[in-house]
Parts: C-alpha cells; sequence; structure tokens
DNA sequence: ATGGACCGATACCGTGCTTGCATGGCAGCC
DNA sequence: GGCTGCCATGCAAGCACGGTATCGGTCCAT
C-alpha cells in the first residue's frame, strides 16, 4: 500500500481529538472508515502511531513524528492552489527582461522601477543581450520582454521608452575637446570610430546616414559603448554616442554637443510577443495598453 | 473535488515528460487516466497547467509554479515514513531529562555525553526538578529520565550514576577554618545548617543521622546547596555538602575533610520507568542494561 | 494534396477500494 | 454486575479509478 491524503488527514484529525468518534464528526465521516485509515497507515509504516489505551488514545512518540510530517504536508498542500492561481493570473510571476548593453545605462532602473509598480510581486530575471538576439530569444519564448532599438519586426508588440539624441565623444587631444557650444559633424575632419553592422545594426545605419557612408567606412568599428570609449580615448577617433552615456565619465574623452542640424534621436523599445503565454507579461501588457505613460 | 497524491504524481510525471504516453508509462499506467486525472487538477485548481500544441504538451507559468509545490508535497512524503521508523524504533528522538540542583554541578555533563554516546540522534530536553517531582514526572511520562537521590519508588528502573562522599563548609570567620586534614563532627559546636526535609529529604536524612537530630535540629534549612553556601559564608553555621559542590569556589567559605570515621557517601541515581513508551528511552535503557559501565 | 504516424481526449465497462450500518470486544465507573 | 464509552470488525452498497477501444487534431512525407 500507499499513503493517501485522506489517511493523512484522518490521521491529523485523529491526533488532535485523541479521540475517533469526535475525528470522524469533524472530518465528515463515521468512525469505523478512520479506525481504518489509521490502521492501513500503521501497517503502510510499519510503526504504531497510537497507544490504544481502551480509554481513549495517545501518540507514540513515533506518532509525534510523523504528525509534524502530516501536517506539513497537508499546509503545503493548502497554499499550493492559492499560489498557482496567483500565477496563473500573473499576481506572482517572473518576467525574463534582456537589454542591451546601451539601454541599460539609460532606462533599465527607471523600467524595472516601472515594471514593479504596474506588477508587484512579479520578479524580473535580467539578461543581455544585442537587439537581433532578443527578438529570436523573444519569439522562442526565452524571454518576455527586450529592451530593443529599432526596426522591431511586426509580430511584436512595443511601446517606446526613451528617446535621445546623439553627441560627439572627442579625445581630450582633439582639437574640437576644448571648446564649447555646440559643432558641426562637417568640422571633424578626422576618422570617425562606427558601430558595427551587426551587433548594432540601428546605431550603424543612423550614423552611416548622418556622417555619409564613405567617411564611416574608413574607421574602426565596435559594437560595445565601452569599447568605443576605449578607441576615442585612445585617439583613434571621434564617435557618435547617445546622451544618456555622457553620465559615463572616461577620463581623456570630452563630449560635444551637436548642431541642431545634425541632431538625430535614436530610441528604445520595450517589445514582447503578444502570444507569450507567460501571465505576468500579459499583465504588464495590458497595463501598459492601458495606460502607455511611462513613468505612472 | 479535492486534490489527491494520484493527481500530483500524474502532474509531475507528465511535466517531467511533457508526453501522457511516457509519463504514464513510468507510472505503471495507460494514458487515458493520466489525462483525467490533469483534468481533475485542472479543474480542482480553475488553472490551466499545460498547453496543448497537438503536438507534445507545454508548462504553462501557473504548470511551472504547481510543479514546485507538487515536488516538495510529495519529496516530503518520501521521506516521513523513514524518519517515523527512526522515532519508533529510537534511532531519533527526544529524551526529557530532569535533574536536581546538586546533581546538575557532578555528573550532568558527562551524562549528557554518554546519553550521546550510546544514542546518537537523540536529543535532549533539560528540566530542573526535585527529587520527588521527577518521580511524580516520571510516572505521568512527563519526563523520561530522571538524575534523583535515594530512595527511589519500587516501580522504576534505575542505574546508580555517581558517588561521593560529604565535606565540610565553613566560614572563614570559623576557628576550623585554617587547618589543614581531616576533622571530626564533634569538633564543630556550633551550628549546623540543614538541609530541608521535603526538598532533599535524602541530604536531609543523611545529614541528621551523621550529626545527631538534636543539634541538627537548632539549624537553619535550605533545600538548594548554593543558598547553603550563601549561609555559611554570612557565618551562620557548618554545613555538610557533596565534594563535588567544592568545584564552586564561594569567597568567604572553606572547605574541611572528614574523618574517615564520619565519612558517609551520597549517592546519585538515573532513573527511568520501564514502561514508558519513549522509544528513545526503551533504546537508551536497553544499553544501560546491557552494560552499565558508565563512562563507555 | 493526401495518407500515415503521433498524440491527447472521450466513451464505456469492469473491478476493487472505501464508506456506512450494525455489531462485537474491552476497559473503566457507579 | 450492569452500564457506558470507545475502538475494532463483518458485511453490503456505492463510487471512483483503471483498462480497452476509438475519436479528432496536427505534423510530416510522399
Amino acid at each position: 500500500m500507499d499513503l493517501s491524503l485522506q489517511q493523512l488527514r484522518g490521521f491529523v484529525a485523529v491526533a488532535e481529538e485523541l479521540h475517533y468518534g469526535r475525528a470522524a464528526q469533524r472530518l465528515n465521516l463515521t468512525q469505523p472508515p478512520l479506525t481504518r485509515q489509521i490502521q492501513g497507515l500503521e501497517r503502510t509504516l510499519n510503526v504504531r502511531l497510537f497507544d490504544r489505551t481502551g480509554r481513549g488514545v495517545r501518540l507514540t512518540a513515533a506518532g509525534g513524528v510523523f504528525l509534524e510530517h502530516a501536517r506539513r504536508v497537508l499546509a503545503l498542500l493548502e497554499v499550493a492552489p492559492e499560489a498557482t492561481r496567483r500565477a496563473a493570473d500573473g499576481t506572482t510571476g517572473t518576467l525574463r527582461l534582456a537589454f542591451t548593453a546601451i539601454g541599460a545605462y539609460a532606462v533599465l532602473a527607471d523600467f524595472l522601477t516601472m515594471v514593479g509598480k504596474r506588477t508587484p510581486g512579479v520578479t524580473a530575471e535580467l539578461t543581455e543581450l544585442v537587439s537581433p538576439a532578443q527578438f529570436e530569444a523573444l519569439a522562442n519564448l526565452e524571454i518576455d520582454v527586450g529592451l530593443v532599438r529599432p526596426p522591431i519586426p511586426a509580430q511584436f508588440e512595443s511601446l517606446l521608452v526613451h528617446s535621445e539624441d546623439l553627441v560627439l565623444a572627442v579625445p581630450v587631444s582633439h582639437p574640437l575637446a576644448l571648446g564649447a557650444g555646440a559643432v558641426s559633424l562637417v568640422d571633424v575632419t578626422d576618422d570617425y570610430i562606427g558601430y558595427s553592422p551587426e551587433g548594432s545594426q540601428y546605431l550603424h545605419d543612423i550614423c552611416a546616414a548622418m556622417i555619409g557612408m564613405d567617411r564611416y567606412a574608413v574607421s574602426q568599428l565596435a559594437s560595445q559603448v565601452p569599447t568605443m570609449l576605449a578607441l576615442v580615448r585612445a585617439g583613434l577617433g571621434c564617435a557618435l554616442i547617445p546622451r544618456s552615456i555622457m553620465a559615463m565619465g572616461v577620463e581623456g574623452v570630452r563630449y560635444r554637443e551637436l548642431d541642431a542640424a545634425d541632431a538625430h534621436s535614436v530610441t528604445l523599445h520595450a517589445c514582447w510577443s503578444p502570444d507569450n503565454p507567460n501571465p505576468a507579461l500579459q499583465r504588464l501588457a495590458e497595463s501598459l495598453r492601458l495606460d502607455p505613460h511611462l513613468t505612472t
């Protein structure tokens, strides 16, 4: 034989009442089945759980130990349905969130705060991925939300999270490092350091359009912003970087504003798959559809 | 309906195999009952646990949460029988141990060490009680073992644990405080401080016999050794105390050996009820019957 | 596009467990 | 010694659970 929940419930009732009749009453049962349940339990465990004194019963030491186990099992079983239901409606759960290295500096903290406000009880798991890898992970349901740069495939739902313009990063040794105010891109006569078209396609395309393909092509390539700043610092050229990166002070690098004519904003979007079954995501998505204002 | 262990086992199997057929095979079952088990589970919880994709199944987020709960319940249920059996044969368990205030100084530590060696896995709960209260507690199964002074009621089983003689405690201001070597009780001309016949009947009787009822009667009475030493220190008289108490150095009190003619040993016994159902006690008692040597 | 393989859901039937009723056996109490 | 309270047991009925057969859907290969 094998243990059954009926037996456990019966045992706990008898152990608490120390009286088969009252225990049976509490379980909406008659006394004989209870007797058989306990007997079955004792046969299965090969252990006497009660001392029958003829006048009521008394727990044995082993019975006391088994009582604790039975109580824990039943308590766990008690909370399981509610916990499962909460997970099903998205009240609790886990949101697997990916972000680009660049996006992390500007908006990750604010985004997490917003998620925490809209879906309290939901915890986030963070991964760093470049945008194309995020789209693949979203499609494979390996992540729930991505913080990505455009273009966004049509199959996904998305929301503009952050928009900022680009500034020019120049080495301290560069002539433009000294001045103040805005500069024009045409004033930059030496090399640019460009974004890799694979790792950072969006920034690559925008920068290429801003400064012209011919001049862009001669530069070094990088896909990670810290790498780019290191190259700038080494004096290898100038780079166009999102304004929020200025918060990262790097020794040997100066930032200059760009002329309004040259200004061009880059955007970051939260992105998810509408048919992702994660209820936590569904709840967040619904909340975002109702009120796309990110600061609330 | 209500959750059943069958359903839990079925759910865990399907969740792990992600395939009803294989899961059923693992459970020595055919596929249809499994389908019904999961359906019943989903109906009870009001939650979809699996996404049926037509080609196999996939856990929902809620299903993942419920899987964790189900695993914990089954794991608990797995260990419960063995833990109960161990408690039944005394391999594990709790020994409720009482001791007299006097006994604690001399032998409690050694006794606990011995218990730990003979019945590893058994933990001790300690209470301080005077001997008569211990006998009552032993009879009511409120404690399992007592460290008591004679006489021991016949209904109990017991074992001599410690034997020691008495020494004389005198105030520093007393003439006997200065000498060395043994003294005779007849040299003590002033008052004795005696043991209470209720709280410490055994020591009371022995001391009364040693020094004579008439002289004993005039003294102060105390039942706790620390109290007696405080009275000695205050110069109220001399007292006969067990030798092991000498380890307690009290300022203002000197100890003197007694003449061989006056020497009288007092004993301390471990004592338990043979029909106490606690398996941990039974195991200890059996061990003590086989080998009454306490240092092993 | 169509047949086949795979997989989960459903219908139906048989069996075995569990329950409830009635009763037995045993210990303590007036 | 009869009475009462309590747990154990015998027996018949109900029901829940498992097995067999089959259906309906999807995916894949030809």
